[in-house]
DNA sequence: CATGAATGAGGATTCATTCAT
DNA sequence: AATGAATGAATCCTCATTCAT
């Protein structure tokens, strides 16, 4: 796992979400540590058999609580999803926020970017096969969601933002898109991982070894600054 | 829809498939075309709802047939849908042997190739979605199919003659993997189609207009033949 | 129970319903059986227990199929209860028809009517309970079913026929509506079985015995025969 | 709505039922208004659903308080059930001796009876309903309930009274009796409510206009006044 | 007096698959 | 070759009720 990246289905996402909320004294009844233990489990069970694969039974199975209190917190199958999937994207804009893009060069800092996209997208499998889940079911999940829109906005703020500066530094092109290179660059780190199983099948390759994935990873930087010193 | 580009559900193909079958006589019950039309039915189910989504009952209620026959043809719903991956797999493999590419001048080719790839993608939403759906299984029902595997060998074959004829000509660097260069050009035509959902979604962007596609084409074409001479 | 009178639910019922179809052979599959068994005891246990307290699981129990028989032929719980009340309107409708009224005279017609419809009550709780029952739901299954309208027409249609003669004849006044009529009827009829139990528990009275029934009976046949002649 | 009926689950009525118990203080709880509250919205849910389809947490929802407090006052659904039916039956026949029918002369006592209680079921759904309800149970609850047939004795002891002086003046018929009296009036009174959506529903007729309505009235009490002079 | 959290038992519904004709 | 009828095992979800604070 690449230094720095945690994910998130981990244990320590579980405890930061409660820790504010309790003293010390060990509660029998907690709710932010109930809720955050579903979704944890949840989101391992939905990233592994997709929505209508995954079962709730399952999922209770391995919460500390029962099945009964996922409806309690959750509500159902959808709403319980749609958690998992605003969590996920939560997590990754959260994540991105702590590079602090905004202080570097802007080509080091898109080069910063895209190892971090790559880099995470490796760490965090499930986070991939969930929107990769999602568009299965064409993002009809997702479009319920009130919160996902805004939680998204950071990301291409900050783009625009070093775009900006590269184009008054005279570094990068001026008719490039910040949606655009976002896209670029999800594409390629994104379909690395997403893409694996059937691309390994088939080609008989190893995507998972050390060696393929740093050569990637150096391909996708470059791209995505060759990309935007082109005019 | 791109020229010379034909869906896979539609009828031409399904009329190909069983052509050889049938001679001129009007036959009461016709094996090829039952099996045609539950194929082309079953691609389109599973293609929009994924394997646990998808549904014999509804396969067989748009079937010219019974939910019986399909067990009777296929045996399952897993080989149902085997059989649904491998027509598909085979389809983009043998629409990409009559583009004649060992004949052409090698950039062009992989130019050509490239164009192809996204033009496929583009036109056959559903091979799309299929691939991405078994890479939710982790590709556990594609690694049942000794076909698919060696289907698709014949793409990789073509690419090593274009690159070979391309390094001898000194147009191509010399340490590019064939097995890469699909994997790039698949990455950044597939993710165009199948995170079309949840991009659209989050970023309001219309991936289906003219425009951007005709944008991404190009600069996917571009940057292959970029990273091909690239040394 | 007054002789000519049949519950729906009894097996003569159900033997009706199929004794169309079979020959005399034995079969191990018959859908006309099953329907009708699944109705009779579906009938019952609504009458009983109301919507809600219908068991689906009880419905399964005491028939000779199993549950999911149900949702095959059925649908639900709801279509179910939808198809027993139409049931129950056209068994009443289809009784009162035998009897004869376009040929009786007037007075005579308006008489047997009241009576038939105080002994059917009677003899049939099961009916009066399912109406009941709706009324509790303000009849919003009922308006979801396309035949129960049409199935009513023609008690009205009699009713009239029989006013129409009453009036040629001077024996009826002019200024009264057939589904007033009707209804007067079964106010007087129904509520005598519906309301039973609440009555008969506070004011600890029988309804059920024989004396106190024929008493109401001429009651109720009396009061419709000088509403009409009222003028 | 008739002047002078009020609905048993409006303010008034619950202000009434607290009256008694706080001063003028402020305070933060008051458990007769919080009782009173409850009682008032579990009226409405279970007219509205039955007794089954009632929901304990749709009643905790519209209720100033929590679903704990039903089972702290009431200590479950059933006995909340009880004690809404008490409290109907209480104010029906509290309403009814507020007519000063001992006053008056015998016929127009009776009409004056019907008319009330004509009015009375009209303005009053949620008792009519509720009464309903407890028919489909078969009364069941209702007998657990030994307050509701000591409330309810009351108004035989004043239809007793009105025939007796009747029949002494020589107005009425020696053979009629009270709750027989009782019975017709309710059952013309109740049916016009009771089934006003079954009946609506299959005969398309408004029952809740004011033209149907009048005429009903004066016929019910019409009815009742020559059935009592009849011989 | 008041409350959020927790629960077990049950209840409707669905689904891939097989049987008898 | 074709079909309507039948099924068992799950699967999601609900509800009245109680616990710990």
């Amino acid at each position: 796992m690449i230094p720095g990246i945690v994910p998130a289905s981990s244990s320590i996402v579980r405890t930061r979400l409660t820790a504010a909320k309790g003293g010390t004294a060990r509660k029998k009844y907690d709710a932010g540590k109930t809720r955050a233990n579903i979704l944890a489990v949840a989101t391992r069970e939905f990233a592994r058999n997709g929505f209508n694969g995954a079962r709730i039974d399952a999922i209770a199975a391995r919460t500390s609580t029962t099945k009964r209190m996922i409806y309690y917190y959750f509500g159902g199958k959808e709403p319980l999803y749609i958690a998992v999937l605003e969590a996920q994207y939560a997590r990754i804009r959260q994540c991105e926020m702590t590079l602090g893009l905004d202080a570097m060069e802007p080509e080091h800092a898109i080069r910063r970017l895209a190892e971090f996209t790559f880099d995470y997208d490796h760490a965090n499998p499930e986070f991939v096969r969930l929107v990769a889940v999602e568009n299965i079911h064409h993002a009809k999940h997702l479009r319920k969601s009130a919160v996902i829109r805004d939680v998204n906005t950071r990301i291409i703020e900050t783009l625009e933002g070093i775009l900006k500066r590269g184009r008054r530094a005279g570094q990068f092109a001026a008719n490039v898109d910040a949606v655009d290179v976002h896209m670029l660059m999800s594409a390629l780190c994104f379909f690395h991982v997403s893409n694996l199983h059937t691309f390994g099948t088939i080609f008989r390759r190893d995507f998972l070894s050390a060696h393929v994935r740093a050569r990637h990873r150096k391909l996708v930087a470059d791209f995505i600054v060759h990309r935007l010193k082109q005019r």
